[in-house]
DNA sequence: AAACGTCAAGTTCCG
DNA sequence: CGGAACTTGACGTTT
């Protein structure tokens, strides 16, 4: 398939969550079986729900295993959930649907420190364990910001690049960066291109921190499609804006037809993934896929 | 039952 | 140098 398919990440607002998790102070053995058993039954629902509505680029929630990458939790839950996983898998690749998973801010592979370069690497190994377990193949992807040290780009390359190096050879084969405010999309390409990884461009945090200028959104996706090669599966991008009225960098709470409309105009024909980051989730992909029929009809 | 403060984790900025 | 903001959904206690 040419052109654009639309995903979103983590949630569907109208079915239960894949996401639930406990806290620390409350965690058992039985806690977290329970707790993985219903996001595993969420997630196959969403799945489903999915299949059913022809979406087929989705992001898993990290949550999806409480407390996985954390020494709370020691459960071989990939051996426990193992056929479950195997059979959610099997949904997954015969919709044909492209899965990533993004792990947030406490994931810093760029970090000064070497325990947080340590959890780091365990979160990032916990996300390929269970994309693997999934039996979903490299192009299915983890994606991650550069993180700290903004102050020194070159230092905080050669700690990402150390970390890196320090990662299974799965994780390492599924990592892929994307720009953000403190990484514009030329200083992330500069790491990619070193460490022969592909850039996610993310055309809301180009717009809060531009670069390359003044390549329009096209050049730019084209520009980021150099980092992609076959193996690593269609490219990934991330198309979200501001929410008005609030801080810079607030996530709109959902799709803005007139950013939307530009975007596709420019970008529309290519073979993209494009991950939708608002916060009505599927109810925009929905929105959004209704108008390019609607489009494209006329 | 609804509301509200808190939660594993890091980094940066502000006072 | 300590503390809040950042982002966010879910938890868990309080009202």
């Amino acid at each position: 398939m040419t052109g654009l398919r639309l995903g979103y990440a983590c949630i569907n607002t109208q079915l239960p969550s894949p996401a639930r998790t406990a806290r620390l102070s409350n965690l058992t053995t039985e806690r977290i079986l329970e707790l993985v058993d219903a996001n595993l039954g969420a997630l196959e629902a969403i799945l489903c729900w999915n299949r059913d509505h022809e979406i087929q680029v989705f992001r898993l929630t990290s949550n999806l295993i409480p407390f996985a990458s954390h020494p709370a939790n020691t459960l071989p839950w990939w051996d426990i959930f193992g056929e479950r996983l195997s059979r959610l898998g099997s949904l997954i690749r015969s919709g044909d649907m492209r899965i990533s998973t993004h792990p947030g801010q406490y994931t810093v592979l760029s970090s000064a420190r070497a325990d947080v370069v340590a959890a780091a690497v365990a979160e990032l190994d916990y996300h390929d364990r269970l994309l693997s377990s999934l039996g979903l193949d490299a192009s299915h992807r983890i994606v991650v910001h550069v993180g700290a040290g903004v102050a020194d780009r070159s230092a905080a390359y050669d700690r990402f690049a150390a970390g890196y190096a320090q990662l299974s050879n799965g994780a390492a084969g599924r990592l892929v960066l994307e720009n953000d405010e403190r990484w514009p999309l030329d200083t992330t390409l500069e790491l990619a291109e070193r460490l022969r990884v592909p850039v996610v461009f993310d055309v809301f945090h180009h717009a809060l921190a531009p670069s390359l200028e003044p390549l329009g959104a096209r050049e730019l996706v084209l520009r980021a499609n150099e980092t992609w090669c076959r193996r690593d599966g269609r490219q990934e991008v991330h198309f979200s804006t501001q929410q008005a009225g609030k801080r810079p960098g607030a996530h709109a709470e959902t799709i803005d037809f007139d950013a939307f409309d530009r975007f596709v105009d420019e970008v529309g024909d290519l073979p993209l993934d494009c991950i939708l980051e608002v916060k009505d989730k599927e109810q925009s992909v929905i929105r959004a896929r209704a108008r390019q029929r609607r489009e494209r009809s006329e």
